[in-house]
Order: structure tokens, then sequence, then C-alpha cells
DNA sequence: GTATGTTTCAAACAGACGTTTGTATTGAAC
DNA sequence: GTTCAATACAAACGTCTGTTTGAAACATAC
């Protein structure tokens, strides 16, 4: 316990409630009573809630990132030329999620519920934390769906891209949900590499669909 | 004023209230002076926070599910054979939506939101009255789509329910923030209906992709 | 005018919240 | 053994929360 383990005890009790109730349905009273500590180790440790928050991310985003870095390094080395297809690049995006060390079995799944969080819920804070710290990475990720899909307006990629974000957030976020109700209903188990390889093939032929011919939606009428 | 407008007036500061900000983070009493209304009167006349939620979605769901099933039943009129296609099918859900008179310019985006917040929040209460009030025509919109999709697999066609599920959900719930990227970057202005007019395709293309083959994901190596 | 039922209002309630404070307790450095 | 910084702890802080209360205001009927 060299640097005491009391900071990490906080961490892996906020993530999960967090993950389990949302931030602002997370008193520090709950976090710090499951983490088996006092009140307030947390203002000690780490100044403030919204400061926890953001640990909360940068522990599992900062190594995240750093991985695929060196995957998107990778990719671009294998393929000198042309650049990367978007089935690849989804692919190494799914494979570092996958692959990242975990620090229990349902690890990926808690961080996507959280990622889902931090969009839906109006953390100001979070966003900016975000966005300061990781957007280089993201960008890089934006980038090559871009050159796989020169076709699409970038209007149109914009708003796809969002699709794309929605549906895996969504997705991962309630997956152990989902998935005792598929086991219940139809008797099938289901890991999460399985529905990641679901998912990447909905979204990359929901990326690549035909364009959008703009469509006039008649006005409401009379009753 | 036959039977006073204070129930209105809270219902439309809470509905945008709520929108903005959640359920939780939103206070009866900035509800009640926004609306310049009596604190008391959310307790007099719902009776509690949680039931005035329940009331937000009902003035609005209650009209919508019926005007969906109407166009539910004119679809299934209209092709007497065969099964709505998918496209009819994820239409005649647009249009409904769209079709609705609205309280304000923004009135679908502010519900769309809503029901976004319904999914990611966990308000137990909300979704217990969603699925009690409101289960049968959901449960409609389902058979429309497995018949519209026979060539997918039950469990093919339950997950990709749930990535169309994500997407949707996600993209209106942040709608406003998104469009207010997309106007600062791009200088494009957008409506909700023309978000629906990109999601449509979006949706359809994923729904219909080729079935996912089973693919072997890696295990982590040793670093 | 008096009675009756409904709606408004100011005030208070009890509890939960994030944060701060002052004091123990610890473990190493000298 | 003393000193000193880091950590832990119990207790309290002031503020905000949803809800309740009891009296005032109002409308309607007799």
């Amino acid at each position: 316990m060299a640097q005491s383990d009391t900071v990490d005890r906080i961490l892996d009790a906020a993530e999960q409630l967090f993950a389990e109730r949302g931030f602002s349905e997370t008193s520090l009273r709950m976090i710090t009573s499951k983490a088996s500590v006092n009140l307030a180790a947390v203002n000690y440790h780490f100044g403030s809630k919204n400061a926890l928050i953001q640990a909360v991310f940068a522990r599992f985003l900062t190594p995240f990132c750093q991985t695929l870095e060196t995957a998107f390094d990778d990719l671009e080395a294998s393929c000198q030329e042309a650049p990367p297809t978007l089935d690849q690049s989804l692919w190494a995006l799914t494979e570092s999620a996958v692959r990242m060390p975990q620090r229990n079995e349902q690890g990926i799944s808690i961080f996507m519920r959280l990622l889902g969080l931090a969009y839906t819920q109006s953390q100001g804070h979070l966003r900016k934390f975000l966005e300061q710290e990781y957007s280089q990475t993201f960008g890089r990720f934006m980038a090559l769906l871009k050159d796989a899909t020169p076709q699409l307006s970038a209007v149109d990629r914009y708003w796809r891209i969002q699709f794309m974000l929605g549906a895996t957030a969504f997705t991962m976020s309630s997956s152990d949900a989902l998935r005792d109700i598929l086991q219940n209903k139809l008797g099938v188990e289901t890991t999460v590499q399985e529905i990641a390889a679901r998912l990447v093939p909905f979204l990359a032929a929901g990326l690549q669909a035909e364009a959008a011919v703009p469509i006039l939606i008649s006005k409401p009428s009379v009753a």
C-alpha cells in the first residue's frame, strides 16, 4: 500500500455506482460507504465531486487512447499508399477496446455506459475535460473515417458518425440487460465480442448507405 | 380559464426544463418559478414530482400513440397482401412524429430529448409507467419490423433493433447540442425533420446489412 | 349573506447534499 | 524520542431538496 489504496477504492466504487445510477444520482456518501472510506476522503484526494468524475474517466481513457494511437500507427504503416478502409478503421477501434486490460469481466460494458452518460447527462465540466484531454485521438479517428468515405458530404458524415456513436454507446451501455433479455427469450448466450461482431457490419452498412435525398415532409394537416 | 391554467403552465415549464437539464437536475422550485406559480401547486395538482414527470410524458405520448395506431391501420390497409416494407414502417413512425400538432416550434425536438432521457436516466418509475401505458403500440411496431425483415435471424434482428434504438435515442436526446456544433463548425442550419430524413436511410441500411459472419477476435496478447 | 368546496400562498418541515474544519493517527527522517 | 508531513476520521457547516401545513383567497350554490 505504498500510496494507500484509498484512491483506488474510491475510483472503483465511483465507477460502478456512476455506471449504475448516473452522476447526479450518486452521492459521495454512497461512494465512500461502498468503498469503506471516510466521507472527507473524496475531497481530500480529488478536491471535488466533479474532479472525481473526471478521474474516473481518465483512469480508463488515458491508457485506452495510447493503445488506440498505436493501433492507428500500425494500420497506417501496413497500408502505405491507399488510406485504410472503413472496416479496417472500425476494427482497429473495436479490437483496441476489447484488448484493453480489464479491471473485471464487465470492464468494457461499464465504461461504455459511462461514455454514454457523459453525452446525455449535462455535465459541462466533463465535456470540457474530455475534449481538452482526448480530442487529438478522437480527431485522428474522425480523419480516418473521412478518408474511408470520400463519397459522403461533410454534413452527411457528421450525422452518420453521431448515429454510429449512439448505436454503440447505447447498446454497450445496456449490454448486460440486453444480454439477459436475450438469454431468457431465446436462450442464447452472448459475449461483448459477439455484440461487437454484430455491431460493426451494422455501422459500416449505415455509414455507407446511399446518401439521403432531401425529402419534404408534409406539414400537419388539419384534423 | 375554466379549469385554471396553472396545470398547463407547470407542464410547459417542466417539459422545457427537464429537456434542458434532466429530471434530477431540475428542482420543483425551478419549475414553479419559471411557471410563476406557487411551489406547493405541483404537489397539489400532481401529487409528487414523479407524477409530474409522468404527466409530462403522457401529455405528449397519449395523442402520439393514437396517431401512430391510425398510421399503422392505414399502412396495413393500403397493402393488403404483402406486409409493409421496412421503409414504409419507418416512415410511418417518422411522419407521425413530425405531424403531431406542436405546442411550439421545437416541440418534437424537446420531446425526443425527453424520450432519450427516459432511457438513459435511471428513472425506474418512468420506465414502468411507459411500459404499462404504451407497450401495445410499441409491440405493434416491432411486429411490423419483424414482417419486413424475414431474412434476419431472430437474434440478428434483436440486436439490430437495439442498434437502431440507440442511434435514434442518442442522437435525438442530444440533438440540440449536435445542431449547435454543426452550426458553428460548418455553418449549417438543421431541423429535426432533416435529422430524421438522414437517420431513416442509415437505420434501414444497417438493419438490412449482410448478416454478420461470426468472427473470432484474438485474445489480448502479452504486452 | 352564509355556507361549501376548490385553489393559492407563505412558511416551515425533515432529510440529503457537497464541502470544510479541527483533531487523531500514522510512518518515516532526523 | 522528537519532528513533521501525509492521511484518516467524526462532526459540523450552510444550502438545497421534495413535501406538508394551515390559513387566506376565490368561486359557486343556496
